[in-house]
RNA sequence: GCCGCCGUAGCUCAGCCCGGUAGAGCGCCGGCCUUGUAAGCCGGUGGUCGCGGGUUCAAAUCCCGCCGGCGGCUCCA
């Protein structure tokens, strides 16, 4: 990741308002912002056309390097308000460039060295208020053009990491037009990965003893009516009349679930009763918001919901936390990379206030119990309950959200759930709503970017590829490969007519984590060559030992390629 | 949904600004090579230029609408 010169993006961000008052009248500069990824400025239109093109961009840029070039002076005027816009946005330095004025966010002081190259990324709409449309500028700048070449250079490499590339390039998913966007097509490879996914999940829902269930994709109306779902969320809801009767695509499986506690009496013993299903929902987000695999309409959570009495709320919480944390850590992520938010009561809820703070205790006690660093943000729960949200942060330093903890009062009020308790009363239980990934899809995406598409081996749809170094090595090339079929690892061949280095090249291009080469030499003496990521080789190695080692390394999750170091090491 | 950009061969992209009915690399197919460590050589195949309409003698190229994708805004797993 590059770090970029907050001061200089400031300097360029004041030459850059000038530079577009000077141009176009009718654009009066908002100020700007900077971060150590770039800046943003903002644009007041004066008139309803008032809009750039990136046409415009490009002069505009030229401008502010030729104005930077003739030396127009840059004087800091004090601090001023009064203008609402500028106050909005906090930006409240204010500057004179040459005879007009410019705005920065205070607290940043721009650089006294000269803009040498600067580029504008982005133009779009900002929208700090309902009612105030701005022109936003979003862009780069450096001492010289070496550095802005870099920077693009940089770009296109991140773009290489691109989850949607890297989809397509290992063959594991597609997005069609005609199918609909924000719908993914899993193809077979991708389809492993998610399966490894669902597979690590199950191992802990089976400790934290949720039962896998299977509900359908479309109810009643009448269901979400019931669940308030109908009243709270229709605006995502894919809804389909049918003889009459109006249906409803889940958008998600709680109510489901809600009906299988329902279907018979419940005793204080039955409790706690946990219920766990990889449930793919459907959710009409806005065309603007689908993104690749991160943001889709239709996905997987990895959902759960346990049903408990009042004193088994906060065990339950902590015992779910404990094994996000424990998921995160065999991705990678952990320490630092992991936050916890705990999220209280939103503008739009259901249930009453009194519900709302008792749910919310039982949160901030567990957390508190647990010992772990957590931060509140007020008013980001889900309608029907607060919740803990943990987010990550992946190798390329962005945050995410997958799992999620949230406790619900209101639904099994809406439903009208119930408990026997000890003294024969009834009794409502409290609903827990979880999930360890999220979505299998986000999640995919996540780890895709994160690995750069070079997944562990576990996760891997290919675990090993063998290749024979010509045609009298294929029986022995077979004959190993079904050595590791048979324990259990996915292996394919490349029996292909190409040279060896062709098909080293292609292996290494499709992530396949192992390359076992095998020749006359190895067919003789019994024994494999292998290779694995970043040119690490062991030659002279017997096969049964590797499968050993490998299986050992794929059931221990392992993110490093442990069964060739062993192997490397064993030689030396 | 709003603003901007983009859509050309299976993939990555050039051509579009300055209209004259399409080009490269990879892939794929065929042949040669008989393969030992990150692209062997030669040849061939491949496109209603996203869809629809308009302007024009002529549209991949200019204009309008729609669909899809991306970068932002808002929202979210």
């Amino acid at each position: 990741m590059i770090i970029l010169d907050t001061a200089l993006l400031a300097r360029a961000g004041l030459l850059l308002q000038y530079c577009v008052s000077k141009l176009f009248r009718d654009l009066e500069p908002a100020g700007c912002s900077v971060d150590d990824r770039g800046f943003h400025c903002d644009f007041i239109p004066r008139s309803p056309n008032a809009w750039l093109s990136e046409k415009e961009a490009r002069r505009i840029e030229e401008l502010v390097l030729s104005e930077e070039q003739r030396g127009v002076s840059i004087d800091p005027v004090g601090t001023r308000s009064g203008n609402e816009v500028l106050e909005l946005l906090e930006r409240t330095a204010v500057y004179r460039v040459g005879d007009a004025l410019a705005y920065l966010e205070p607290g940043v002081k721009p650089s006294e060295r000269r803009v040498g190259a600067i580029k504008i990324l982005n133009i779009s709409a900002h929208n700090p208020e309902p009612g105030v449309r701005l022109l936003r500028l979003i862009g780069v700048a450096f001492e010289s053009g070496e550095d802005l070449e870099r920077y693009m250079e940089w770009l296109r490499r991140a773009a290489e990491r691109d989850h949607r590339v890297i989809g397509q390039r290992l063959d594991l998913f597609s997005f069609h037009e005609e199918v609909g966007p924000g719908l993914v097509i899993y193809h077979p490879k991708g389809q492993v990965v998610r399966e490894e996914l669902i597979r690590l999940v199950r191992e802990v829902n089976e400790r934290l003893g949720y039962k896998e269930v299977y509900t359908p994709h479309v109810y009643r109306s009448l269901l979400w009516k019931i669940s308030g779902h109908y009243y709270l969320y229709r605006d995502k809801m894919v809804l389909a009349r049918v003889e009459g009767e109006e249906y409803g695509i889940k958008p998600m499986n709680c109510p489901g679930h809600i009906l299988i506690y329902r279907s018979r009496p419940r005793s204080y013993r039955d409790l706690p009763i946990k219920f766990s299903e990889f449930g793919t929902v459907y959710r009409w987000e806005k065309r603007g918001e689908l993104y690749g695999l991160l943001r889709v309409r239709g996905f997987t959570q990895d959902d759960g919901h346990a049903f408990l009495r009042e004193d088994q709320v906060k065990d339950e919480i902590k015992a779910i936390l404990r094994e996000v944390v424990n998921v995160l850590s065999i991705f990678g992520f952990r320490g630092e990379d992991v936050k916890i938010y705990l999220s209280t009561r939103p503008e739009k809820y259901i249930g009453t206030k009194e519900m709302w703070e008792k749910a919310t205790k039982a949160l901030e006690d567990a957390l508190k119990e647990l010992g772990v660093p957590y931060e509140v943000r007020e008013g980001e729960g889900a309608f029907y309950g607060p919740k803990i949200d943990v987010h990550f942060r992946d190798s390329l330093g962005r945050w995410w959200q997958c799992s999620t903890i949230q406790v619900d009062f209101a639904l099994p009020e809406r439903f009208s759930l119930e408990y026997i308790d000890r003294d024969g009363s009834r009794k409502r239980p409290v609903m827990i709503h979880r999930a360890i990934l999220g979505s299998i899809e986000r999640f995919m995406a996540i780890i895709l970017e994160n690995f750069a598409g070079r997944l562990p081996t576990w996760l891997s749809p290919i675990q090993v590829r063998v290749i024979p170094t010509g045609a009298e090595a294929r029986e022995y090339a077979a004959k190993v490969a079904g050595m590791f079929r048979a324990a259990g690892i996915r292996v394919d061949v490349d029996a292909g007519e190409e040279s060896v280095a062709k098909r080293i090249k292609r292996a290494y291009d499709e992530a396949v984590p192992y390359i076992v080469i095998v020749g006359k030499r190895e067919a003789e003496k019994n024994t494999i060559t292998v290779r694995g990521r970043g040119n690490v080789q062991a030659r002279d190695v017997d096969p049964s030992r590797f499968i050993e080692l490998l299986k050992d390394e794929i059931r221990r999750r392992s993110l490093r390629q442990e069964a060739l170091e062993r192997l490397v090491k064993g030689c030396a």
